[in-house]
RNA sequence: GGGCUUUUAGCUCAGUUGGUUAGAGCGCGCCUCUGAUAAGGGCGAGGUCUCAGGUUCGAGUCCUGAAAGGCCCA
């Protein structure tokens, strides 16, 4: 017996009882010690930070990573599956600051840096229960009690490793670049965070005069859209082949000046003003003129303020001169590398002026913008001021806007390996593909060295040691190494600030202080460090790390590409030169309704939980694998998923639910059924079945979720609404016969199968259908489907003709109910015949060898096909444009009038003999083939017809005498029925019938009283009236009245 | 500004090496079937396939350009 199944479903109720038993079994834990010794599949986790909530984004990139774990598991590999937990960076440090209501750093400092860093170690983990329970609830099975956390001393020790690794490598360096800094949180940012928090908005756009030393009353006229950077000024930058003029220009004072700009903007600038061009010439003959600088705050101790080369300048916007302060430029830097150009530091790190600038000094730059140019109007510097709309980069967390500022900071040299990084990720299987090459790809091609350096508190810190007088430097890579250098036992210190900073020791060179660097790591570097570090590498666990590296699989949102997936591929380039994972899928984000970005600070963020409590975490999943492909965006709600519910979650429980019924009707158990006689219709079954099992296995070899999941879910449909539909009455007759064993092991092994092939992807309802069709009754079997082997197919019994065949027979259906509706005739009126057409002999032939069925689907009493020749039918011809064009190319339009205007009949006739037909085009006579002209057949009349292509059904619509009887009969049944259900009587309780009806339908009762006592499982039938207390209801149809009664019997 | 990507019915998505009548599911209206079903079947309404050029006998599909959304980077 199974266990009974009721076909209404609680879907949290059954899921959180399957949940209950795999914590109770263990059945993760056993995953994993069954296939010990098993070949190891390697899965590594990204680790989230868990001071946030999970989102559904997160529920997306867990029910992915899911997948191939289990796939793989049930294929007999051994796959260890550690959590990770990333804790580390700017985005803790700002949520602790909120809360203690911080500004700036330097009350970070007042306030103690241990203390600071011990909210933060515990802010980490804020909604770490709220993780853990998701990640429970949606089935990623994933060891959260073993997870990596990158704060662990032991995990820092590991990335200390790989910096040393670098140092020793001379990979390690410190630049004085310019980088994008946030002057509130003190820090620069990466690449990474600045690409977050860009915003349009309105800057002053500045033309400024720079007077020429040896040409007085010329001046170049030089375009900024950053006044505060004018003090540091040092040259200005001319592209060697843009063309340039020299122009007079009327002052409104009187008078006229000449002005040095780009001819392409001349029209920018001066709009409809007329100024007298004097001279034309390349930008090279600009090169080294020399000009009055703007201010002198600072003494330049180089030579400066002259015109220098730049291949940067473009005759965009501006000028075409460009105002180069190396300090607050990118661009600029290397002008002033190239040129040996003084670098001037006119700002603070805090954002302000330095005293030297005396009038803004202490000044915030942004507020000092309008004094400059008043300033600058006042000396007659300035040309015009404009406004200029255009994108500029903010801090992400804190939204003030950043400067490119020079800082001397840590830099890794990547670049330096640009070409294995490139050659190494053509090893790494993308999906989707066009990432490889595109996004990644691209990146890669473009790197520049990855800047290390962070000025905070709470992450990893840099273990660089340098001499307080010399300045030697030295990189300490293993806490003993630190100790054997401080010369005393620090086992108990923690490796964060501000304790590790404490630690000072001897310099080797010259006696002095060495005290380590102030800096941290890129929490990128954390997170990229896992292969190593969460094995505590190489310090412990060697054998460990061996087996589970490289990873086969990872999987993460797209917009890893430049976070995680860089970090891992970068850190293990410059390490082993070896890629870190073998197979990557990156998904596209989670968008909502409107197509925005989830997002905390946007507040549109739906709750995976809402979604879950309505329709399940296993829909949920199943929606957000058969959405779109992994690589696209998806937009996201809750009905989404309740249609997930609805069309496939409820029709498979449905089809379990009804096997298992009336397999315990019938006492029916798996055991023993050899020879069994299969009917076409359960060969097609397994046909389509075994068909299923390849593909999906196929799909999943090819980390193919699309292609793994959409062919069940059409499969399940065909199992309930063809292959079921069409064999419920082998279940319901009352003889147990080889057909019905039939029909239950066909219908047992797709269950059983579909249990296992939606192992991995929805891994709660497969273990429910397992436990109760396969436990329950061989308690020898595996105790869960996660547990058992994947199903393999057998590819004798995949008939492809025989799919295609039944394809055919449900286009048939289809277009005899079509045609029944239109002669408005129910389908339960028996009809007479039915006739098709078809497309060819052998169409034809199948459409013969499965009648009976055609006959009951559509409730008619015979099936044939039309007769050309005898019967009322005409004909026309339908050219095929993909033959004839492809054959014929241009003179397709004029052959297929040709063909129209065939007499269709006879050209119709010889072709469904299969002969070819000739027609003539401007004198040129062609023969065209069968193949390349479809004959369309239309009944005249007496028939209600239904076509579509050459496909054609036609019904006989006229009732005798007896089909009207039997379809009253049929009316009565369906009464009948309601009435058992209306009384809730069990499927397989008997009954006594009671009926009055009006003479007509009494007699068609009378005359099928042997069909309709076997349709309702009545012992007898009576025309009587029923007794007090028995179920009734009358009913008028087809201008008759019955009333029935019924009692169980 | 650059790279990648997307744009097809009210919504979510398919659409084969180009083939003339562009599909599915949901939703809507009408009809129907049913002792597994929260379902199923049929009909109908709903599309300038984002736009503009081009190639071709023929373009949702190929080419060029543009627009809008998304992501990444300046």
């Amino acid at each position: 017996m199974f266990k009974p199944v009721s076909p209404k479903l609680n879907v949290n109720q059954m899921e959180e009882a399957v949940l209950r038993f795999w914590k109770r079994q263990d059945i993760f834990h056993q995953s994993l010690k069954i296939r010990e010794g098993g070949p190891e599949y390697v899965f590594f986790e990204g680790p989230p930070t868990a001071n946030g909530k999970p989102g559904v984004h997160h529920v997306l990139a867990r029910a992915f990573k899911d997948i191939f774990p289990r796939y793989k598991t049930m294929n007999g590999y051994h796959v260890s599956r550690r959590g990770g937990w990333d804790t580390h960076g700017l985005p803790v440090e700002i949520e602790v600051e909120k809360k203690l209501g911080f500004k700036n750093k330097q009350q970070i400092e007042e306030y103690g840096i241990a203390e600071f860093n011990k909210l933060c170690k515990e802010s980490a983990f804020t909604y770490i229960q709220e993780w853990e329970q998701l990640t429970d609830r949606i089935a990623y099975w994933v060891d959260l009690d073993e997870a990596y956390i990158t704060f662990k001393n032991s995990y820092i020790e590991s990335v200390w490793n790989i910096l040393k690794n670098y140092w020793d490598k001379d990979l390690l360096y410190q630049g004085y670049k310019v980088v994008p800094y946030c002057p509130r949180c003190g820090t620069p940012l990466s690449d990474h965070e600045v690409a977050q928090g860009y915003h349009e908005v309105s800057d002053p756009s500045v033309y400024i005069r720079m007077p020429l030393v040896d040409e007085p009353g010329t001046s170049l006229l030089v375009w900024t859209t950053t006044p505060w950077t004018l003090p540091g000024n040092v040259a200005v930058a001319a592209g060697e082949n843009v063309d340039y003029v020299k122009v007079e220009h009327a002052l409104s004072e009187g008078g006229s000046e000449k002005l040095i700009l780009a001819e392409a903007l001349l029209a920018k600038v001066f709009g409809d003003e007329q100024v007298k061009v004097l001279e034309r010439f390349k930008g090279k003959q600009l090169k080294g003129k020399r000009y009055h600088p703007l201010y002198t705050f600072v003494p330049v101790a180089k030579p400066a303020h002259y015109v220098v080369m730049g291949d940067f300048v473009t005759i965009e916007d501006g000028t075409g001169l460009v105002h180069i302060a190396p300090a607050f430029g990118q661009d600029d830097m290397q002008m002033a590398y190239d040129n040996d150009l003084p670098i001037l530091v006119t700002v603070q790190p805090d954002g302000a002026f330095i005293p030297e600038v005396r009038p803004w000094a202490g000044m915030f730059i942004k507020k000092a913008d309008p004094l400059i140019i008043d300033n600058l109007q006042e000396r007659g510097l300035l040309f015009k001021v404009q406004s200029y709309t255009h994108t500029y980069p903010f801090c992400w967390r804190c939204g003030t806007p950043l400067m490119y500022y020079a800082r001397q900071t840590w830099y890794i040299r990547t670049s330096q390996f640009k070409d294995r990084l490139v050659a190494l990720n053509d090893e790494i299987n993308w999906y989707p593909g066009y990432i490889k090459n595109g996004r990644f790809g691209n990146w890669l091609a473009n790197n520049v060295d990855w800047a290390l350096g962070r000025e905070r508190y709470w992450g990893t810190p840099l273990p660089v040691w340098e001499c307080e007088s010399c300045h030697t430097q030295t990189c300490v890579g293993s806490v003993k190494e630190l100790f054997e250098k401080a010369g005393r036992d620090l086992s108990d210190l923690d490796l964060h600030r501000p304790f590790v900073d404490e630690i000072k020791f001897k310099c080797p060179d010259c006696g002095g202080n060495m005290k380590r660097v102030p800096e941290l790591i890129d929490v990128w570097f954390d997170s990229g460090s896992m292969p190593y570090a969460q094995w505590h590498y190489p310090f412990e666990n060697q054998e460990e790390f061996k087996q589970h590296y490289p990873a086969d699989f990872i999987c993460e949102a797209v917009d890893q590409t430049r976070g995680w997936f860089y970090s891992l591929h970068a850190i293990s380039t410059l390490l082993n030169d070896s890629i870190a994972f073998k197979n990557v899928i990156c998904l596209g984000l989670i968008l909502d309704g409107n197509a925005q970005k989830m997002s905390k600070t946007k507040g549109n963020v739906v709750s995976p939980w809402e979604v879950i409590e309505k329709s399940g975490s296993d829909a949920m999943r199943w929606y957000l694998y058969t959405a779109s492909p992994p690589g696209q965006e998806r937009r996201f709600s809750s009905d989404l998923v309740s249609e997930v519910l609805r069309n496939f979650t409820l029709t498979l429980w449905n089809t379990y639910s009804f096997f298992v019924t009336y397999a315990n009707l019938d006492g029916w158990t798996p055991e023993g059924q050899e020879k069994i006689e299969y009917s076409p219709l359960d060969k097609w079954l397994r046909s389509s079945l075994h068909a299923l099992v390849r593909d999906v296995t196929n799909a999943l070899e090819n980390y193919d979720v699309l292609g793994a999941t959409r062919p069940v879910e059409q499969f399940v449909d065909q199992l309930s609404n063809w292959y079921l539909r069409r064999s419920r009455r082998r279940f319901w007759k009352s003889e147990s016969d080889a057909d019905k064993k039939a029909a239950y092991a066909t219908l047992y092994e797709a269950l059983v199968t579909i249990s296992k092939l939606l192992a991995p992807t929805m891994p709660i309802i497969a273990d429910e259908l397992y436990q109760n069709l396969v436990r329950s009754v061989d308690p020898s079997a595996a105790a869960s489907v996660h547990l058992a082997d994947w199903p393999r197919y057998d590819a004798a019994l995949i008939d492809e003709n025989l799919n295609r065949d039944m394809a055919l027979v449900m286009r048939l259906v289809s277009l005899g109910h079509a045609a029944r509706n239109k002669a408005n005739r129910k389908v339960r009126q028996p009809l007479a015949e039915v006739a098709f057409a078809v497309g060819n002999k052998d169409e034809g032939e199948v459409l013969l060898s499965h009648a009976d069925l055609l006959e009951d689907e559509l409730n008619v009493k015979s099936v044939r096909l039309l007769n050309a020749a005898s019967e009322a039918v005409s004909f026309s011809l339908n050219p095929l444009p993909k033959q004839l064009g492809q054959k014929y190319g241009n003179k397709f339009p004029e052959l297929r009038k040709a063909v129209l205007a065939l007499p269709a009949e006879p050209a119709a006739v010889t072709l469904m003999e299969g002969n070819p037909v000739t027609v003539s085009v401007n004198g040129e006579d062609y023969s065209l083939l069968p193949e390349e002209i479809e004959v369309r057949v239309t009944a005249k009349s007496g028939y209600a017809v239904a076509a579509e292509g050459a496909y054609l059904a036609a019904l006989v619509t006229e009732l005798t005498p007896e089909l009207i009887e039997e379809g009253l009969a049929r009316e009565f049944v369906r009464r009948v029925q309601d009435l058992r259900k209306a009384a809730e009587l069990e499927i397989a309780d008997r009954i006594k019938l009671y009926v009055s009806a009006t003479p007509g339908l009494a007699k068609a009762i009378e005359a099928q009283r042997d069909y309709i006592v076997t349709e309702t499982l009545a012992r007898e039938m009576v025309f009587e009236a029923p007794p007090e207390g028995s179920a009734t209801v009358s009913d008028e149809f087809d201008n008759e009245h019955v009333t029935v009664g019924l009692v169980k019997a």
